[in-house]
DNA sequence: CATGCTTTGGTAAATTATCCCAATATCCGC
DNA sequence: GCGGATATTGGGATAATTTACCAAAGCATG
């Protein structure tokens, strides 16, 4: 795979802010014209550098005024386990992001909810009722101080 | 602020995972015209629910290999501590999410880095040079087992 | 200095977004 | 149920944008 040279790389850190800038306005910021331009940003999806291009909702708008952390440590560690486990985890709306972390190999899952009635719902209905957990430990969010999906180019 | 309806929580399920739909897609797929489909999606970005377009950018193809999970608890935490600390998080590229917490009123902060060469950069160069810092506690990522920008709707 | 390769820039065609207006549906009081 | 007011829809015309094509310019290599 190629690098990304200067410009790519300015091209990402505009786009990863507003997916909606016209190839002209875009070729202006990166100082191109259009057509090498827009090769550059098809040649970045191809190769996958981009990956999809997305609106983003505002949790407040849509009443989700719950963000919760979850700790999560299973009984088993055994690559089956650990599979099943993300099987389920992902299809669950409601997580937004889990990763398999480090130390006693927990995973960390950050999960959102309208209020504490529908997360103690979530908690009844889905979470705790797969098996194989060892242990539950919730840490819930009082604000979003920042939140971003640009990554640093 | 009046509610969304059906088919303008379709809309946005539609464009948190795919902005690209042209309105005669997105039309088709919510079973209206190009017309109110395109005049609903509009009143949802005036009304602040849709509240950007970005393009996400693979995390590897930049060669960010790191993911750290950062608890940190500061010394006092009076609101002129909490909004020093905000204003220098907001600043770093490196710092994507950052929450403030309940309990014991610590922030969780998720970072990305190249390496661990350049996460432990960061922390010198940055994190720990903050004053009213107490303490520090870094968590890795062994892999993102789920990561999304869509809520549920 | 010439050759081959890569990247650029401009133009034209195709696609898409956007605006306007008439028609339809929905809601409310009676 | 009925009639009127309001909000929503659908189609078509126009403007904006994307996309493909080709010649020209830059760049490294021998």
């Amino acid at each position: 795979m190629p690098d990304l040279d200067a410009i790519d790389r300015k091209i990402l850190a505009l786009l990863q802010n507003d997916s909606r800038l016209t190839m002209q306005e875009l070729a202006d910021k990166v100082g191109l014209s259009v057509s090498p331009c827009h090769r550059r940003v098809k040649l970045l999806e191809e190769r996958g550098v981009i990956s999809r291009y997305i609106a983003t909702v505002d949790q407040k708008a849509l009443g989700l005024h719950v963000s919760v952390f979850i700790s999560i440590k299973l009984a088993r560690q055994k690559e089956e386990d650990l599979n099943r486990f993300a099987r389920a985890i992902s299809k669950w709306d409601e997580v937004l992001e889990c990763y398999l972390m480090t130390g006693n190999r927990d995973y960390l899952l950050r999960v959102v909810a309208a209020d504490l009635a529908s997360y103690e719902t979530f908690l009844k209905t889905k979470l705790t009722r797969l098996d194989g957990i060892a242990s539950i430990e919730s840490s819930f969010a009082l604000s979003q101080v920042k939140y971003s999906i640009a990554l640093p180019v």
